[in-house]
DNA sequence: GCCATAATGTGACATTGTCACGGTAGGCAA
DNA sequence: TTGCCTACCGTGACAATGTCACATTATGGC
């Protein structure tokens, strides 16, 4: 495991001896179904989460239920939003669930902190990270401040077929209204305008995208 | 300048010779009358702004002219969104204005860079900065998605007021929109509501705050 | 006092969110 | 095969917020 971690692993060649050691004696390997809440909100800190395969999913929960996906990691992405540690003064309560069946690995926060400490690579390299972060952040709020609903979703089906790598989505639209933020009649509306302009086709628990130059179109205005 | 820059700067004490000398040879001091814009979210690297007395505000600017507040910056606040340097990746165009009459120092991002990377104590402090601004914007996600404007109103007069040290705001309707990214009217019909409601008093220009154990009431729930 | 201008007021409408249902497909048990 | 249960979807009425095109009014500077 040791080299398959190394090779995941990004900065793992600008550490020495010591940090490698402390590092993998601490870190541990998961495997989690579909659906597994990895983190919900409280203030503990679980740690940073390494991608090996898999998918995860970063977002808010309000008080009635509600959801926004706020960022998504794939094969060898960090999360950092599960290290409160890392990240400190996060008034804010952030979820983390498992998109699809996932192997990680949990990094312990506060020995990151410690490694982040003695070694520039490390904290420079956290401080990329973050700022990473902070990007999608705050490209997701221009989109939800500035952007039309239809033209937000028709994005959202253009990135989600790309990532599936399908013009046929499994997805229902109470999820769809669970990413964006919003109520699952909006969802249906809305794709159901989609399907009377002949955008797409709509079938239980399906998208299937059939003018995808149109949508992209819509999602790029 | 040196001894006050250094009384200003918050880890100057964990600075070597060399790089206090460096920082200060290149550190430009500024006096920016209210209204100035500092940064117009062209991607050039301005530098981080280090506020010695006024205020910043950091505010995101649709196409279509609209504007919401991210972020603001008081006394002894360092600024970064301006320093894109510092944060790499950053797609989204930020803009900075003075709130009031500001004097501050402008650090260039360049120099602040290279000493991020020979010193450990600047990284960690950086990233720590950055950690608090991303903590500030995924708060204001959050008022944003989940609190309805009646109450986020609310909150922003009492914030206001707290801010000015007065029940007496010297505010329009329009910079209130801006503040808060909606459009005028809509602020207007609210505080319409609030005046209705005796929560507030309105003349032009000013919002006076008759009840504010109410509107305490309404933005904390 | 007059005027230019910024600030505010207003009504009609569009979009999005909320609520309370009712309908329906599809898997599963008997 | 049949029936049933449940997750998923459809819908209409309404509320909240955003947009637009104006009308009206206060204030500072002359």
């Amino acid at each position: 495991m040791n080299q398959d971690f190394a090779n995941y692993f990004p900065i793992w060649d600008k550490m020495n001896a010591s940090q490698r050691e402390r590092l993998i004696s601490v870190t541990e390997f998961q495997k989690v179904k579909k659906g597994t809440v990895l983190h919900d909100g409280s203030p503990d800190c679980l740690g940073m989460l390494l991608v090996k395969s898999g998918q995860l999913r970063a977002y808010l929960l309000s008080e009635e239920g509600r959801e926004v996906t706020i960022c998504r990691f794939f094969e060898m992405d960090i999360c950092l939003f599960s290290a409160s540690c890392v990240m400190p003064n996060m008034q804010y309560a952030i979820f983390i669930e498992a998109e699809k069946d996932t192997e990680l690995w949990v990094i312990p926060a506060c020995l990151y902190q410690n490694l982040m400490d003695e070694s520039l690579a490390i904290s420079n390299y956290s401080h990329n990270l973050i700022t990473n972060h902070f990007s999608d952040v705050m490209w997701l709020m221009e989109q939800i401040m500035w952007k039309s609903f239809d033209k937000r979703l028709a994005q959202f089906l253009i990135e989600e077929s790309a990532l599936e790598d399908s013009a046929s989505l499994k997805i229902t639209h109470e999820k769809i209204a669970n990413h964006m933020g919003t109520a699952r009649e909006v969802v249906t509306r809305m794709l159901r305008y989609f399907q009377g302009e002949g955008m797409v086709r709509l079938t239980r628990g399906t998208v299937d995208i059939v003018d995808a130059k149109r949508l992209e179109k819509l999602a790029g205005e």
